[in-house]
DNA sequence: CGTGAATTTGAGAGCCATCAATCTAAGTGG
DNA sequence: CCACTTAGATTGATGGCTCTCAAATTCACG
């Protein structure tokens, strides 16, 4: 049910029939609370999770033992779908927030794999957009300063929730810290703190516990130099994601 | 015949029916001068390309113009075999060095993709070891200082080098200019080269037009952090990715 | 209302960018 | 064969962005 909706909403579109095959294949559905590894590196797996609830983060834990992150999902998104094809993972999958995921067996991947060619290369599709964030995140920490880098993931947030009907295009929920936000950045808490303060003090953006808001989302993009054609988003959506148009049609 | 040998060497291992399905799938051999753009962002992609000779990169252009790579690709990679599925691309695909590609068209694929569900999710592993690496690029970039990053991207060409016979394991030609390498490492042409003054005087690599020594492989490894999980290698060549053992066998 | 987590602010240091110049190597034309 | 040209490598001096360390304040929650 919540997954249809979900899956009604993502960008790699489905028909009814392609939903329904997916339904089915949904073994069961698990709950996690936030820090808890879903999937660990290295491991053997045999199915994928679809998370329908929460923020899942992929990271790579450094020697030094801190954590970076080089993914955040939201729900919708068919997390370790790569899996699938990769059989172990080379990072871990862990739980930002409180989740709630369908289990998907690799077995009943293969049958959709034999039964229904389009619906596989959707599949496939949806594996390389995630390609796609990555190239996009890559280019962020290539060629954006601080200030850029969290304007730059605010727009990205706000543009996926928005594909999602989880923020109206201004306001969204984000539960992470100023500290989790740096790992993603590549940024210190402290640092990640004096930016939200610039950002604030630009009359861009605001938080509030853990509810990030939009002021000037044109300004905001210009600021990050936000592009969202990787998401590989619906036209009006992209629109949305970037003020272009004002009216959330 | 070359692409035989090249697709023999990959991490992907096929048998020799895949191999010989993805052969009759050429339609033909292209050539291209270093620094022409193969595929450019945005534009609608029919064909897939698989590089046979020579380096190509991927990279987004920043609107100050400064060039930022996000991928970089030896011979053997199915450069965009993405492009099968997404159809357009979020990126440049160039060529660094003078290159020779294979062309596939994506009709050719579809039959593949009829055909042989196996090939298929080797096709599908090709494209997610590249999000692996992108991973890896991300992590790079989070977590390592310049003299890290810079050993650690000369590791990971190391270790695909050796995978496809064109590295004994500490010698290969990389034609990168120093301002190249800044490019991925995000680091400018100036500090790249003090870098790489740093290891030689450590005794760990030195480089002469365009031909690099390693010459320390397990203390660079170390000093860069460089686990080579994230390329799926077999477990012969891992360990001599990382000089676990000496005896190129 | 107490406790710990998260946010906020300040001071000082370090890594790397920027700017500028020199040097080397490779190719070109006379 | 040599002057000329140009791309790339190398080195030095200076400055800025962000980290580190430290402390205070606010917030969430039992």
């Amino acid at each position: 049910m919540l997954t249809k909706n979900l899956l009604r909403n993502r960008a790699a579109e489905l028909s009814d029939h392609e939903r329904n095959m997916l339904e089915e294949a949904i073994a069961h559905v698990q709950s996690h609370p936030a820090g808890h590894v879903l999937v660990p590196q290295g491991t053997p797996v045999s199915a994928s999770t679809l998370l329908i609830e929460g923020l899942v983060t992929r990271h790579v834990d450094a020697p030094d033992g801190r954590r970076h992150l080089v993914g955040v999902h939201v729900p919708g998104d068919f997390v370790d779908l790569h899996a699938y094809p990769l059989k172990k993972l080379d990072h871990d999958v862990g739980a930002l927030t409180d989740v709630r995921v369908a289990v998907i067996p690799h077995a009943s991947l293969e049958k959709i794999q034999d039964a229904d060619s389009r619906l596989t290369r959707r599949l496939w599709f949806m594996t390389l957009l995630d390609a796609a964030m990555h190239r996009q995140w890559i280019f962020r920490l290539e060629s954006l300063n601080a200030t850029q880098r969290v304007a730059h993931f605010l727009c990205e947030m706000n543009a996926r929730l928005l594909a999602i009907g989880a923020s109206d295009g201004s306001e969204f929920s984000l539960p992470m810290t100023q500290a989790e936000i740096g790992e993603v950045c590549a940024l210190t808490n402290v640092h990640v703190n004096r930016v939200m303060r610039e950002l604030r003090e630009l009359g861009m953006c605001q938080t509030r516990s853990s509810r990030t808001q939009i002021i000037d989302l044109p300004r905001l993009v210009a600021k990050a130099l936000f592009d969202p054609h990787y998401l590989y988003l619906n036209a009006e959506t992209a629109a949305r994601a970037t003020g272009t148009t004002g009216t959330p049609q």
